[in-house]
DNA sequence: CTTTGCGCTTCTCTAAATGCAGCGCTCTCT
DNA sequence: AGAGAGCGCTGCATTTAGAGAAGCGCAAAG
């Protein structure tokens, strides 16, 4: 859009760092991306960017502005999104930061029902430790966030929120899995992985140890949770997992067993959005979706 | 601001109904103007007026993004009002609109309050029935709105909000001003004065009568509560207002008698903004001390 | 049936934005 | 210490996007 254009400059000048850098990157000469950005500030009636001598960057003014051109940019791709709605023809594009338990079997079912009924809508999807999916919101680069333990509650409106509570994951003849709830403490006496303190099973974790005033002393400190699955199937090692990210009932290498809630608070799973935004059609009704199904679990 | 220039002129082609208007208003050529329409449209990728043969008309697409372009150039401003905040300057506007009992006494102390503190900041103050007040915050002409039964709640925040009785307001030695508490019935036996069915008041009042199964029936109807005050004196009438509205205690010529609320119940005062919206700096300041005002009426 | 007011088009021109080359500066690396 | 690289910024020639003037076709109003 052409209106738009100072400000997308202005925002890759931001993102490069300094303005010879953005004018390559938006094919223009650095001379003109200068001007225009010294004839905003003028209109404006502040500086927005600091001179470094090594390049520019944003003072407070400019991260005030620069806020505004996301929420303004894609509130304007929103209008059409819906304009192209009002015509009839349902189309757009969902985008989504989750959690890793959320990627393997929920987020997947969730957009194929949504697709059977929005062919025209696409969908982009990223797995996020709770930080970065809350940094996607605020960047609008994502429209929801479906993330556990979310941090900063206050900067987003909570669409809904469940709480789930924390599995244990094992071999299925390990001498943990007869029992129906498992307690910490016998979790500990093997060797356990856990992801790295970003994400939130492990944050749950470390609270629940500090609470028993012992250390964690993870056996294996793994991102990947599919790596867990398998591992666990080796050592006879304990892994964690929230219910939503396992396949409980359809695994007959691994058995899945609660731990007792008395040892371990249950993990808080929050759909969030940017506070006070209004998402774009597809984005509102799948985000609708969602809490449908959350409610269900 | 420069890049807003073609949603300023698409707003006053909305205004105006015709090019050529607007283009007198905005002085340029209607030709220029009619240009940069198709431009927009054409990079929109939709129409956004219908042509008709008297001029032209927002069509749902045009009228979503007008909706767009007000939030957004009010966004603008306040991010400038944030700006100028930070560098220490306290100014800025704040626009509201009330009803006509908040103008004469409440209004005038709190600006007089809040402009003792920030002598930078100027107000806007539009006295509106409870409609036209929400079609300003709609608008963006207002930031925020004080009216007594708003109607439709739903598109908006409610910031604050209370409840007051209706109350009787009669000359000094008028019979029923002996009573501590009226009933409906016996004010409606004399001559009265209520304002025109758009003002909060009268809804409560056509609403009680209504359950009376009785008619209202003024002497007479009249916009201005001034009006109001001054005819009672004359001719025994009884008129209607809630204390907000009135110096009770104050005036030796006039009586102010609360009317029971098993007649009519007692008026909801709510402060509202446009729902999702970030206020400007100096508003919410505003609306905050308005918000504690309330509170402790 | 003329008149009026409208949106839209064509042509011409001007003012604003762009590209090019180069200055002065700071920091880095030899 | 000196050369070089990278940066923001500026003067000047050039391009281009946007503005104005005039006029066409159309439909409702008088």
């Amino acid at each position: 859009m052409k209106h738009l254009q100072t400000l997308l400059l202005i925002e890759a000048v931001a993102q490069a760092g300094s303005i010879r850098k953005a004018a390559e990157d938006m094919n223009i000469t650095s001379s003109a991306l200068n001007r225009r950005i010294q004839g905003f500030e003028a209109e404006f009636g502040a500086p927005i960017f600091e001179r470094l001598p090594r390049g520019v960057r944003l003072n407070p003014a400019g991260e005030l502005l620069i806020q505004h051109i996301r929420a303004q940019s894609s509130d304007l791709e929103r209008v059409r999104a819906q304009v192209a709605d009002l015509s009839g023809i349902r189309r757009g594009r969902v985008s989504i930061s989750c959690s890793q338990a959320i990627q393997p079997y929920f987020m997947p079912s969730k957009i194929a029902e949504y697709r059977r009924e929005h062919p025209g809508v696409t969908f982009s999807v990223n797995v996020r430790d709770r930080d970065a999916a809350e940094m996607e919101l605020r960047n609008y680069n994502s429209d929801l966030a479906l993330v556990f333990e979310p941090r900063h509650l206050a900067e987003f409106d909570v669409i809904m929120s469940i709480t789930q509570p924390v599995y244990a994951v094992m071999e299925r003849n390990h001498p943990l899995a007869a029992k129906d709830e498992l307690r910490l403490r016998d979790c500990l006496a093997y060797p356990h992985v856990v992801p790295p303190p970003a994400i939130g099973i492990r944050y749950l974790l470390d609270l629940a140890v500090g609470r028993m005033s012992q250390k964690l002393a993870p056996t294996i400190e793994a991102e990947s949770f599919e790596f867990m699955r398998h591992y666990v199937q080796n050592d006879q090692a304990i892994g964690f997992q929230f219910p939503i990210g396992l396949n409980i009932g359809l695994d007959d290498r691994l058995a899945f067993k609660p731990l007792s809630v008395r040892d371990i608070s249950p993990g808080n799973l929050s759909l969030l959005q940017m506070k006070g935004r209004t998402l774009p059609v597809a984005s509102a009704r799948f985000a609708n979706q969602l809490a449908l199904a959350l409610a269900d679990l």
